[in-house]
DNA sequence: CAAATAATGCACTTCCGTTGCATAGGGTTT
DNA sequence: AAACCCTATGCAACGGAAGTGCATTATTTG
């Protein structure tokens, strides 16, 4: 998968032996996930580095930060189309309370929300918790 | 301000001395606020004591708890209709990135999210980023 | 090769939420 | 009033997660 490198490369991101095997962690993964995830998947890694690895994801634009309300922070790659540094383009995210895992909804986006006069708007977060399409199913 | 006493026995709360200093500490601040604001209100107080005493009001029902995407709870007091365990009736919160202050604005309700089939959504939690009405016209 | 720059690993800190347990207070029963 | 019970309170401590400082290793660049 030399695409991982050239994902990286294309960010401005130097392509670690670490750094792509989060980048393929992320990819694989369909649901965010938080900083723990990644540490108990590579075992013998060190927790700063897996840390700072997703930092600089975010901060280079490859990936987005989650805050679904469970108060750990997940992560989760972008979309092709993703600018989510832009409120206009925020999508959704859902927890599922039955599996504990959270994913990101972009076929729907968020409505338009209104604001009492004078409030400036620059982010959106919107958690819809409850239960996934997956755990519905079984 | 015997109201107080009244506003917690019709909750089945007892009205200790210090459930009734807090909830006048909520009542006055119009924001919503952490255990870490209360505690630093009442100086000689135990952590622990407002700690409980915000989760037994949240438990009855007096204040629901806010998470602004701060990794700080919060809590606010239930306005006169409030059915914050509801989803339909949940309102967002805005939190504002200057003066750091999150605030309910039960004016606006949350618009109807669209979820993709099989989602079952049983809470939603909208918090908006952004500057406050009291900054913007400082 | 040497120097500079960046990434990594380790240790440690801080902050917040939470729990266990012992004590104190208020109300009730004898 | 004394004994009792239940609840609230206060103290101590734990645990998880985010974050920082610094030394070390790797990687680029002159």
């Amino acid at each position: 998968m030399q695409n991982l490198e050239k994902i990286l490369e294309h960010n401005h991101i130097k392509p670690t032996a670490m750094r792509l095997l989060v980048l393929q962690f992320l990819l694989n993964k369909k649901v965010a996930i938080s900083l723990t995830d990644v540490e108990n998947h590579f075992d013998q890694s060190d927790r700063t580095t897996l840390y700072r690895t997703l930092n600089t994801f975010v901060e280079k634009g490859i990936s987005h930060k989650i805050d679904d309300g469970t108060g750990i922070t997940k992560y989760a790659l972008c979309e092709e189309n993703c600018h989510c540094e832009i409120d206009t383009d925020l999508h959704l995210h859902f927890h599922c309370t039955k599996c504990n895992e959270t994913v990101c909804i972009t076929e729907y986006k968020i409505p338009p929300i209104h604001l009492p006069k004078d409030y400036i708007a620059e982010n959106v977060n919107l958690v819809v918790k409850g239960i996934c399409e997956k755990c519905n199913n079984k």
